[in-house]
DNA sequence: TAGATTGTTAATCGATTAACAATC
DNA sequence: TAGATTGTTAATCGATTAACAATC
């Protein structure tokens, strides 16, 4: 395979998907700053992990960098970009407007990285047709026949842990390709659908974990 | 070893960590469905995990099954829960009284589970002196006055990213051992001190990646 | 050119799984 | 007891790292 190769289809680890928006976020910091060479032993300095993983994380998607140089930060940035579909436009529909839903309603860096909330829907009477970030919110009772409609590539999975499987399954059946679930509940879905979950639960007990861990350490 | 012996200090694999609060999840609603014994084979079956890896992953804290049983559900709870370090109060401190803020101060499950609210810190002038929780809103320059007058356990960032790593200085200069971000902001923080990312823009680079990923395999 | 740094290969490390003796 | 299932060991698998030829 030439360099420039692209790898056939094989499935990318989970660590290196991880490490992606990581590359990513520094790799903006850095071109906003001004920026525009980096080596793979910078970067890994900078966000604490081995030069050899970056390289070899990189590696999975082509070469972008130069011998005796090290990467230009302008154009690496755009290879990141568009290794993590940034390029193209995401529509969301975003279920449950409580305080998690407008959190993420009215997150400014979703819109201008192309994720675009193009609908919102609730089951309090109170919320219907309040304005909120230019979308008014509807009754979840229209979320089936809106996706019919209106097609959307991310549903938003905001509500109360009860309700959270009957709206996935509404969201998927009307075809949405991404669940990004911000409930406690774990979701099924159809196969090929992706769920990217939010677990405040599970990353708070983590935290305690580590916490009393470190405790008997130190006993 | 003995079989009831506990490993001595041996640091825990991350892997193991993030299944941890998996185990307590799934056993807290076996548990309340009144179910009363679990084998490794049904829990791996429920919760796509392979049975043996249950099994290891138990086997890092002590033997709480019995042969040809499997598992007590109560009892392996509250092992988990004991392993997790939940049968203590942990004291949390708020920095931020925004949508995320609000929306972690008002979840009652922490407070159900020990992780108390015990102040609220916000910049805004408006919100100050406002009731939330039970808790009012205090400026965010009195933060280091309080620490020193109060103890807690972990600081909870919900500001902007600007803000975020001077709050945590204070937080840590105060004496919390543990930091639970919701910022975008990667933290540093004195040795020792555990963070706990929640890094929303990630998690959907993370689910827009593996949309992109698949719409290739499908091309 | 000489120095630096990539992309990749081989070696290492660690985590997962299969298998099974122990035993309830 | 016979059947079931644990806890653990050994085998396997996959990810990380070290090393280096290629080369800018």
């Amino acid at each position: 395979m030439t360099a420039r190769g692209r790898k056939k289809r094989a499935a990318i680890p989970q660590g290196v998907v991880g490490r992606l928006p990581v590359y990513f976020r520094y790799l903006t910091e850095l071109h906003s700053l001004g920026v525009d060479k980096v080596s793979s032993a910078q970067l890994g300095e900078a966000l604490d992990f081995t030069a050899a993983q970056i390289r070899s994380d990189l590696s999975y998607f082509g070469s972008f960098g130069q011998q005796g140089y090290g990467y230009n930060v302008a154009e690496l940035l755009q290879q990141v970009r568009q290794i993590l579909g940034l390029n193209k436009r995401h529509s969301l529909v975003l279920v449950g407007a409580g305080n998690i839903g407008k959190a993420i309603g009215s997150y400014g860096w979703f819109r201008a990285e192309g994720f675009i909330i193009e609908a919102i829907f609730d089951i309090d009477p109170h919320l219907i047709g309040n304005i909120h970030g230019g979308c008014a919110i509807r009754h979840v009772d229209e979320l089936k026949d809106y996706l019919q409609e209106h097609s959307a590539d991310i549903g938003v999975i905001a509500t109360p842990k009860e309700a959270a499987q009957a709206v996935c399954d509404v969201l998927v059946a009307g075809g949405v390709k991404g669940i990004w679930n911000f409930s406690p509940a774990q979701l099924n879905v159809a196969e090929g659908v992706i769920v990217e979950n939010i677990h405040l639960t599970d990353s708070l007990l983590r935290l305690a974990f580590r916490l009393h861990e470190r405790e008997q350490r130190l006993e």
